[in-house]
Formats: C-alpha cells, sequence, structure tokens
DNA sequence: TTTCAAATGTAACAAATGTGACAAGTTTTT
DNA sequence: AAAAACTTGTCACATTTGTTACATTTGAAA
C-alpha cells in the first residue's frame, strides 16, 4: 500500500496540503519497478533523491566478481541515497534492487535544492536524514571494527537484546552470515560458544542472556 | 597559525567580508583550549559545530574497558562531528583531545540553522560536508567488504599506483596491518604471495606493478 | 661515517574461519 | 495434516590469519 508522504522523514512535520503546493512548485517523477528488478547500479551517477514510498528493497555493494556483501535492507517509507547527491563523487555506493513491487517519488538535484530552499521543516529534515545516514554507516563500520567474530555476535546480541534478558532473533543466521560477511557454520559455532561458557541460552531464534556482565566483555575481545 | 575562515569546507566560495557580515547575524563563541586537554567527552551532547580554526585533535572512542580504539587526528582547519548536530543521536561518538594547543569557533545548532538560511553557498557546502562524510565511511565499508587480504592488499595497490607501473609505498607494513586490521606479517605474505605469482616485484616500499590484470583480478578473490 | 631505531623478511606453530556436506528441526505452503 | 522449503546443528578438513620470534635491511640521527 502506498505510504502517505506525511509520514516519509523528508516531509514529516508538515500536513498533505502543505505538502502538495510545495510539490506543485517543483519537478519530479513517480516511477514504478517490478519485483526482483536492479533499480540502480553501484557507481550510477546519483543525480536525483529518490523517495521510497511503496514497496522494500535491498542495497548490496557488489565485487567485481559480483559477490554481494549484504548492507541492508530499505522498506517504504524510506528516502534512499540521501547523504550521496551533494558529495564530491556523487555515484551511488550500492546497487540497489527491488524486493517487491516499488514505487518512487523522484526529485532532481536542482529541484531538491529549490525545495529545501522553500521550507524551514524540510531543511531541517533533510538534513537530520543526511546526519542520520553517516551515523549509520559509522556504526556499521565501528562493527567491522570487532576482530573476533565472537565480539560481533556478542555486541549483535546486546544491541538486538534491548534490555530484554529473554527475546527473539530478528534474524536467521544466514543472514547475520551475510551482515558479519561470515560463512554460516561461524555464526553458529560463535552462539554455541557462548552457550558452551554460558554466557547465554540459545534455541533456534530464542536467545536468553544468561550472564549480561560477561557478554559486554565479550564484546571486548 | 590560525586558519582563515574562507579556507574551512564551510565557509569557501565566500570571501572574508561576506563571511564577517554573515558571522555578524548569529550569535557564536571563540574559544581555546590547551595542549592534551580533553575537549569533548564520548557521550557528551553534540548541540553546536566545532569548527578547528588553530591546532590539531585526536578524536578516540572508547570500549566498555576503557580501552581505546584509535580513530583519527584532525588538523585545522576541519569541522567536527558535523554528521551528529541533525542526527538521531545526537551525542558525540568519539573523546576529542588536543594534540597541540587549539582554538575552535564554535555555533550553537540553532544558530547554525540560521546561519544556513542565510546563504545558500553555506547551505551546499554544510550539505556536501556531512555527504562527503558519508562517501567516506562509506569507501570504508567498501575495503572492509574484500574478503581475504590478498584481494585488500591487490586493491590498495591499484589505488595507489595511480596508473603508474613503479611507485614508493607511502605507507608502512605497521600501518597497513592497522588499515585493514590484520597481523603484520600477514600484509607480508600477501605482498610476498604476489610477488611469488610474479604479479608484483616488490622490495621494501619499492613495487613494480608486472601482470596489472592479474593484479585486478586478484582483487575479486 | 658510524650508530641505532625502525621496518621488513621469514619461519614455526596456534587459532579462527571457510567449505561442503548431511541430518534433524522448524516454519510455511498446500 | 502432509509436504515442501527453509533453518539450524554439526562434522571433517582446508585455508587463512594470528602470534611470537629472530635475523636482516633500511633510513635517519649522531
Amino acid at each position: 500500500m502506498e505510504i502517505k508522504l506525511t509520514s516519509t522523514s523528508l516531509f514529516k512535520g508538515l500536513n498533505e496540503d502543505e505538502i502538495d503546493i510545495l510539490l506543485s512548485k517543483i519537478t519530479f517523477q513517480r516511477k514504478q519497478f517490478l519485483k526482483n528488478t536492479l533499480i540502480v547500479s553501484q557507481g550510477e551517477n546519483c543525480d536525483r533523491l529518490m523517495l521510497l514510498i511503496e514497496g522494500s528493497v535491498k542495497g548490496e555493494m557488489m565485487n567485481q566478481a559480483g559477490k554481494s556483501l549484504k548492507i541492508e535492507d530499505m522498506d517504504a517509507p524510506r528516502v534512499l541515497a540521501s547523504a550521496f547527491i551533494f558529495g564530491k563523487r556523487t555515484v551511488f555506493p550500492v546497487n540497489i534492487t527491488a524486493l517487491t513491487d516499488v514505487k518512487f517519488l523522484i526529485i532532481p538535484k536542482p529541484e531538491l535544492l529549490r525545495l529545501l530552499r522553500l521550507n524551514d521543516v524540510l531543511l531541517q529534515n533533510f538534513l537530520g536524514m543526511v546526519s542520520s545516514r553517516a551515523q549509520f554507516l559509522s556504526e556499521k563500520l565501528r562493527f567491522h571494527s570487532f576482530k573476533v567474530l565472537r565480539a560481533k555476535v556478542a555486541n549483535y546480541l546486546i544491541d538486538e537484546s534491548q534490555q530484554q534478558s529473554s527475546f527473539k532473533l530478528k534474524h536467521s543466521q544466514n543472514e547475520l552470515a551475510e551482515l558479519f560477511g561470515v560463512a554460516r557454520p561461524s555464526i553458529g559455532r560463535a552462539f554455541l560458544q557462548l552457550q558452551d561458557d554460558k554466557i547465554i541460552d540459545i534455541r533456534y531464534k530464542q536467545v536468553t542472556i544468561i550472564d549480561k556482565q560477561r557478554l559486554l566483555e565479550a564484546c571486548n575481545e
């Protein structure tokens, strides 16, 4: 179902009438893609803002052999590549593929600049989006800085637990393996090791943190 | 020596008179810190723009054990934490310490917003800064995506060669080891392996690319 | 030039992770 | 409820990387 623009990070805080008036002042496109379509290629020029208003997509980084390191799934409502429009090298850093049928609202860069000048709320929203994107990447990078897999997994569990001692994993081991850039059995081994050490109890997706202190320590190994 | 604001990424494209006029319209602080002073603590609220106009600082992230993972040194002119003023988590992610006596120009967030609205060049500069930060992080992430060390090293050599077949390395193996997050002898082994395969010739810092085609292929392993 | 600290080459062994495979469990679909 | 598809547990073995150590070479300082 198509998302109302009022619920997007770019337009939040504005009502539908205000948005309509603003959009009537610029030139933009609505565009649809079928499931599994390649929407944007890594390296393609990033000269427009892409607002995902229906469906979900995945962004993945490919090496020259076509092997992919999955970065993230994205659901509507969501703005793609907001951080790459104004940089020096204005190219998309990832391939973007449709996971479902999707609809986009596409605003060319010059029109986006005009739009940001038209309205203060929009400007603050956009600054917030770009900043949050940089923060997200920074966090990903921090994750890669953990040397051993056990520390990555421990950190992941801390994040996912949300202060609860018992919870269900959102991702399969396959997804985690792709996320961490390791082989799937390695994920299983890391879980098993934390269990053998009596730090967590894990049975399929159900996790219980037994010793949070030592789980925190495991992040620093 | 104090840096002219015209040479900062925020004010570039404006002349001194224009900058003076703009700054006269907002409230801001000039602030100095002595060498080795802790300027900002990790977790502190990031509610102002900090423009380093003289000296150099280091940013370091601490883990829960208080062990520091060095992130980067920063020299004037430089804007600190531009991505954290408008993001969701508005706290500094690192400790910032003065490496020399330093001078800052500090602009509170509301004043920064007013400033960005006052001038289109400033707005584009600021958007460019945050975007470039995201690109930098994205590039770092791409580097981590290479699975085997040989591929990282091959990629590094391609980057460093700048299309020359013979060149000198800018970094020591120790630095490369830190950059790639591996042990130092592993770097040596990767170089040696590329040499054994007659893809490069390397003798200390002097590198000659023998077979560029296969070096490119080595990026995909 | 001589001296010395740092960088590099290299080796042996330990540890972590990858690969491929298959059985067993779980969830979704029919 | 039964079947199919997916997920997880687990194994043996290959490969990569880490660790430690020491000799050699280089480049900078005295």
